[in-house]
DNA sequence: TGTGTATTTGGCAGTATAGCCAATCACCGC
DNA sequence: GCGGTGATTGGCTATACTGCCAAATACACA
């Protein structure tokens, strides 16, 4: 692989490691619905609020989310809406999964 | 988090997971453009045949590519096409990056 | 049966990630 | 300015991942 190659499949990698988490999945299923405040998410995810922070920091790096200060508190929300697309695609990948057993069963 | 709610993200982050790496996302990639032995791969890839194989094992055990044996050689290809629609969100990403920091430039 | 080729598996060392606690920073109201 | 609250950062330990080498397996053909 060429190091031009190679370095597209590191950026895309990137941001596909920074979904690639259960809470950070959560999160970002939660932040499409609207923009959400720190304590709200923290309550949601039943996490240390550094834990959380911190996964709503490698979201921010990657770009897939932005934040904003409004006094004490800082809302986060969606940077991409097509974020949720890919949802989609591995719901279809957990679909043919489960199909596969399925037949396999059979 | 309910216990039923975080298995439902674990199950998307373990599919997510197994694509996120540089080297297993040019195999999604490769494989896209039609199955591919684990001997073609790994001439593209230019790493060790067992680092190959087991980064196909690992899409294999996500369900994202199928395996078959024919001869000598095993033959790869994609299980789910819509894997490279992940591929579009994940560049609007990067390209909504890209126009940020422009931006912020000017 | 024996040799060679394609692939997988086991094992190891280096690196990265996750989650908690403690400490710090940022901002508000008094 | 001071105390209180929301959020981030630093530091630590436990765990997982990566990529190579070496060994084992699977198959074809002589």
């Amino acid at each position: 692989m060429e190091p031009d190659v190679k370095a597209k499949y590191q950026m895309r990698a990137r941001i596909l490691k920074a979904m690639a988490h259960p809470t950070r999945l959560f999160l970002i299923d939660e932040l499409a619905r609207g923009e959400r405040c720190v304590c709200e998410l923290t309550a949601m995810v039943g996490a240390d609020t550094s834990t959380v922070s911190k996964h709503l920091s490698v979201l921010r790096e990657a770009g897939i989310v932005s934040d904003e200060k409004r006094g004490l508190m800082v809302f986060y929300s969606l940077r991409v809406p097509c974020v949720t697309n890919v949802f989609k695609c591995v719901e279809g990948v957990l679909e043919a999964n489960a199909a596969a057993t399925l037949s396999a069963i059979r």
